[in-house]
DNA sequence: CATGAATGAGGATTCATTCAT
DNA sequence: GATGAATGAATCCTCATTCAT
């Protein structure tokens, strides 16, 4: 997780990403991918050994790509409620404004891609094990119940990725009193 | 959704399951679906007219067992609350026993397939429009806070499938209490 | 070639006639033709040992019923003139009216299955030994030129088919005026 | 009708020519034309969108060669009889000559294939129609007889092709006597 | 570095044929 | 006789990958 991006590469990832998320995995042979990121096929194997390994690769930059926009801009000195909403909001606000990533990562978590790395993710810093560390600061802090990390967890995630799947698949449109109310009913069941 | 379901059917969609489960769309070809249900691959075809027309009436297949499973025993005469628990712990707890559903769903989910039917699914009376139902019962019937019906689905089960993912993919067991926990939270969050 | 016809054979002849001439050899698998048919594919097994006999079982079948039209009601007391006129156009209407007779035999002859029978087509009564004969017959009469019987039988037939084909696949209609100018030209050019 | 012919894409239509002349369509598996071509099959892909499209190339392929043949050696300043002539004897000799674009050809016309580009075939310059072209100059020249076209090609070409059909199926050979005596018969019925 | 022609194993699908009812 | 479900070899086609230019 911390991958060299050359321009060549971010427009492999860009097209992979747009057709994956379009037409799955099957649907994205790598001479589609070549001819959406205008490189030649043998191009791309310049850059990554394997289709495989493209796509794995992909995964990490994702994840890179939202950790950072969750993480980076939140500003350390707010209340923890504050950040607590703002985080939630961040993440699903990024997913609804980038559809392929989320379309991309629903898609790999389903597929044997995903058993591959399993493993490696609890040791990542990435935004699944950030969120569970600031969740675990805040039951420290008692600013929420004692309770174990992954009902915080599914409590926290679940509903913004509800939410945002019924965005995206069903045809509703994002709609900011709803990301509203659903944070505040998490933040209440959750605070001490 | 109402598959006539002859022996060998069931037979084929069983080793679909197991097999998409275990290795995703990709990684079962018909060769080896039909391998596993003990079948020969042309009479696949004789059930089903297509490998795509195959899985969507597999979810069509998974959609009304764990439809019959949530809602056949249910109890109409209990109080709208233990309804309300009881309804989201068979939800949890039929994915936990049948992961084979959960992960080919998932994966369905994600696909292009989905896109295809996505329109059929709100004329059906599959689970989720049956517990849109009882959710917005519950708001009629002053059981439930006046919440747009997605921020009580997502509520409701965004956690539960949170739960049932990390249950299986982080190789956590099932845990009693924290199913508990998470629908008590669920249930004080949305409870007018 | 002296095929018993059952009510169910005749059926099933018509129908590979007409997938045959719609659709070709490919294109027209058992299936189909038991469908169109109205018979079980394992019916036509019971009439015909395999598909390629069946073919070829129709191919004399089609030479049968032409030769019976072109010969039967020709009335042998006519001017060898009348009668070479008589034959000829008798042999065009013939096909002009049974266009899936004509398709299939112009298939017949370009395809493999035909090598397997080639020697068998001297030794049979068919219409074209027929035509043969009378045309060498001509030549004993001193009806006709003496011309070796590939010239005769090319000078005779040749125009015949060609004018078949063009009526059938350029989508000019039958034409009686046509027909009697080339009958007449064919005449002149072989008489004595 | 104007292919580009890289050495790849005639070493895979002279294969395909060759299997289905003696095989037939059925019988010439793709496969089998990449072994005989002594290519990959999917570098026959490569250079055609499907099996149909190499067929249907390979039909204009095909004209495209016996128009060359046939018009290209003509000598303009001959007289229209002795043209007349030679050109019947080069379009019976190219066959001849060139077995398996005859056997190819007859198959073509009988097939499902032939139907989806008949049309286009009276919009090009292929042989049939600059003999149909030549034709109809002989009757504006006043060599010809004041026929209608489909009665002097079929006169023409008629005969050519069952003398051809004789030759390669029933296994005469070729005689220049029988020929010459054929054109000169020709000749005779639509000279003026 | 970049290209894209070439490869061929592997996948979806078809279809002649069999056989239990 | 008649049926049509079941079979699986054979077919068309795809696509990850390689490599000579």
């Amino acid at each position: 997780m911390n991958i060299q991006l050359t321009e060549k590469k971010e427009q492999i990832f860009r097209s992979t990403l747009k057709l994956i998320h379009e037409f799955g995995f099957h649907g994205s042979p790598m001479s589609k991918i070549a001819k959406e990121a205008d490189v030649a096929v043998g191009s791309i194997y310049h850059y990554f050994p394997s289709k495989d390994d493209l796509i794995i690769e992909l995964y990490w930059f994702c994840k890179e790509s939202i950790n950072k926009e969750v993480f980076d801009k939140l500003q350390p000195d707010l209340s923890y409620e504050v950040q607590f909403k703002e985080i939630w909001k961040s993440f699903v606000d990024y997913y609804l404004q980038h559809v392929e990533f989320f379309g991309f990562m629903e898609q790999f978590y389903g597929s044997p891609f995903y058993e591959g790395i399993r493993n490696e993710i609890f040791y990542q810093k990435c935004e699944r094990n950030k969120i569970i560390h600031f969740l675990e600061e805040g039951v420290q802090k008692k600013e929420l119940k004692d309770l174990h990390v992954r009902v915080l967890l599914a409590l926290y995630l679940g509903p913004a990725i509800s939410l945002i799947k019924s965005t995206l698949y069903g045809q509703s449109s994002v709609d900011r009193k709803i990301e509203n109310d659903l944070v505040h009913l998490i933040w209440d069941g959750v605070k001490l």
